[in-house]
RNA sequence: GUGGGCAUAGCUCAGUUGGUUAGAGCGCCAGGUUGUGGCCCUGGAGGCCGUGGGUUCAAAUCCCACUGUUCACCCCA
């Protein structure tokens, strides 16, 4: 016997009796995008390694860490994809999107890789649905993410969604508001716990959202980035509230939420739910407004939005009802009545029934054992003495009943 | 990368102070009904007890390592 090998560490194998999940997901997506006047995008699942290092910040964990990150036969560092955005920007740009006609509104749905240690609703290999809008710095464009984003939650039958925002400036206003935030946290630099130390230096915004209580008492006296925001900034933010109000939408502003990825601008938000443990984000995103540049394109405004489909298919689609697999099961008694099995076999599918029928040569009972597995709706039951007379017989298989019907004009009692 | 839990049939899990042929429920297959599903009854198949070492007369059981998995931290969707 030769050795098994199973699947890579973090990965999964996606089986049929859950598939049908996904495949209501992306449909459901495919749909709201539709309704949205977004349009699909695919890039390749690897790209070169300088895009997400430019892209997503050489000092984000992502980059530092958690890619994939190989060299192919000519010796070039490619990286597996850990997120979409990266990879639109640069398809905006090398494809010249912006002829579309601004603001050029995207989406994508696919596999992501990230190396982490695999934990509840953390995969190296996993799926994110994402939008991306180009050309637009108006907050409208920010809300209309945001709105649609909620409109698939809604509809994926997600409950109690916390929508949370904020705003994290601009170039010309955050970087007085991290000096500040360096000062205040250097006084105290001693209260602060071990990673806040670190963050000090290498992200200081992030330790407003440290979970350590120490560190919480020390930042709760810290003003909120609102209070340093620029005229601009401030402006967007407001008009972007505004407009979520007008939607009826209701968020919560979250003066402490930060993003971890370096390339965002003004609004970022987080949709998360209670109970899926410490991977409480279902999905995140922002406005992005210096992206493009630094990927090489023109200056361009952007905004997007990321949704993970594990974490979400986790919370919503426990409740969900698959769809029966087959309409009709054919039932053949005995071998004389096997070719005329074959043919109404291929007729009920002509006519778009879903049909199956029994290819192992099975017993009469473990053939309607089989249907009502599959959950048939109807069996056609071909028995040798009623085939004689032209004659099959048609059984409901829900209320057991049972009509005799000519073989050419069965089909009409069929009621799905 | 750091720390904890777990690993026995396809699945969920029992397995006594270490003691002969390792069990149950569910699922799968067949029969009870020479042509009728769900309920019930009977039978059957299916295990190198994660892998490798060690302790012992004897290991699923104790010890170590590795691998996998899971939960949390870091971080993130």
């Amino acid at each position: 016997m030769i050795k098994m090998i199973s699947r890579p560490k973090g990965t999964n194998d996606l089986l049929p009796e859950d598939i049908w999940r996904w495949h209501k997901l992306e449909e459901l997506i495919r749909k709201e995008c539709a309704l949205f006047n977004f349009h699909e995008i695919r890039t390749p699942v690897f790209e070169e390694t300088k895009l997400f290092q430019r892209g997503i910040g050489e000092g984000t964990d992502i980059v530092e860490k958690e890619m994939y990150t190989f060299l192919d036969k000519a010796e070039r560092s490619l990286t597996l994809r850990p997120e979409g955005t990266a990879s639109v920007v640069r398809a905006f740009i090398e494809n010249n999107l912006q002829e579309m006609g601004l603001p050029v509104k995207l989406y994508y749905l696919g596999p992501m890789f990230r190396y982490e240690k695999p934990q509840s609703g953390r995969y190296r290999q996993f799926h994110q649905f994402g939008v991306e809008c180009f050309g637009s710095p108006e907050p409208v464009l920010d809300a209309e993410v945001i709105l649609l984003a909620s409109e698939i939650y809604k509809k994926l039958g997600i409950k109690n969604v916390i929508i949370k925002l904020n705003s994290i400036g601009c170039q010309a206003c955050r970087p007085q508001y991290i000096a500040k935030l360096k000062d205040e946290l250097k006084k105290s630099k001693d209260s602060l716990c071990e990673d806040c130390v670190r963050r000090l230096d290498v992200n200081p915004l992030r330790v407003l959202d440290c979970k350590e209580e120490k560190c919480k008492a020390i930042t709760k006296s810290l003003p909120p980035i609102y209070d340093y925001l620029c005229p601009e900034c401030k402006e967007h933010f407001n008009k972007l509230k505004q407009i979520l109000n007008l939607f009826e939408l209701s968020y919560v502003e979250e003066p402490r939420l930060v993003r971890g990825l370096d390339y965002y601008t003004k609004t970022v938000f987080e949709f998360t739910v209670e109970n899926l443990g410490a991977q409480n984000a279902i999905g995140a995103g922002g406005r992005y407004d210096k992206l493009v540049e630094e990927v090489g394109g023109k200056p361009t405004y952007a905004v997007g939005f990321a949704m993970g489909i594990e974490r979400s298919l986790q919370v919503g689609g426990a409740l969900w009802q698959k769809e029966p697999d087959v309409d009709l099961y054919i039932i053949s008694i005995g071998d004389q009545t096997k070719e005329e099995a074959l043919r109404q076999l291929r007729l009920a599918r002509q006519k778009g029934l879903k049909t199956e029928l029994d290819t192992l040569n099975r017993s009469v009972k473990a053939q309607f054992k089989q249907a009502d597995k599959l959950k048939a709706k109807f069996c056609l039951i071909l028995g040798p003495d009623e085939l004689l007379q032209g004659q099959v017989k048609l059984k409901n298989m829900q209320s057991g009943e049972e009509l005799q019907l000519p073989l050419g004009d069965w089909l009409g009692g069929i009621i799905l």
